[in-house]
DNA sequence: TTCCTGTTTAGAATTATTCTAAATCCATGT
DNA sequence: ACATGGATTTAGAATAATTCTAAACAGGAA
């Protein structure tokens, strides 16, 4: 089970399985999500999505957005005070923002991380989110990532 | 040494350590903050200042927040889309955020946690921060802290 | 005192996001 | 095919947090 979001098909299989329209808006903002994977911001999905649908409006994507986010199918990352990144990818990792060029690059896991992160809190705290974000500078091109 | 800071005494000095004058806003921005730790927002915090200096304004607010986090004596805690909060806990420890309450948690964390998770950036990344936080429900009063 | 730089102030500006109300779409029942 | 109703989209207004701007102010060095 690869738990990155893959296609299309299966966005138009987790969107009727939760009641919801697979309609050609929200197909076009996950594309765009998946085709590039450098964190967009709602404004830069606006943009590359215009270009293949240029009558959207911004309010959509932003509703697209966080009907994807609700299946399940993107994960949204807040880093400090900026604005909001989406993420296809749905592993268990982190971010890291680099303060030089302003990219977040996904930093894989080892499997059980999340969970010992968990454990370290104290009885009566159930999370069910964990964020974990670094910050500083990567080198110019750290492992091809971007 | 306490990584917390204690009082407006340590303000005076680290503020004129940095070379910047040790101004009544700033001492009383500061004091607020170590009087109720309870993870204020800079309006929680203007709200309280105005209280003991009617004539202060948000913007003064906002900047003696930057200086206070510039010069270390505050820490900055950002959570999802919402305004930034302001802490003196400066011990290495994550946050738990109530999603019911709104409430954010200090979780004091063991020693090497974030020395350990630091090791789990690959080569090429250098991280001057680690943030780690936590989302969910917490029990009514999980262990006294606010 | 005078000058200089750092600081504060009020209000305007910016930015990300959400809201609103009207238009449109689409599946369904007739 | 056709009307109905709920979901969706749209444009633009509204909101909220924060930053910017320009003018006033304050305090220490010359």
């Amino acid at each position: 089970m690869n738990s990155t979001a893959k296609s299309c098909a299966a966005l138009a299989k987790q969107l009727t399985d939760s009641g919801l329209r697979p309609t050609p808006q929200r197909e076009v903002v996950f594309k765009v999500i998946l085709e590039k994977r450098d964190h967009p911001t709602a404004d830069e999905i606006y943009v590359r999505v215009k270009s293949q649908m240029p009558t959207i409006s911004l309010a959509t994507v932003y509703n697209c957005l966080e009907t994807l986010v609700h299946c399940g199918l993107v994960r949204q990352v807040n880093l400090e005070r900026a604005p909001t990144r989406y993420c296809p990818n749905l592993h268990e990792h982190a971010h890291f923002h680099d303060d030089t060029t302003g990219q977040v690059h996904d930093i894989e896991l080892p499997a059980d991380t999340i969970k010992e992160l968990r454990k370290l809190l104290p009885i009566g705290f159930d999370a069910n989110t964990v964020e974990l974000a670094f910050r500083g500078r990567a080198a110019s091109d750290p492992h091809g990532s971007n």
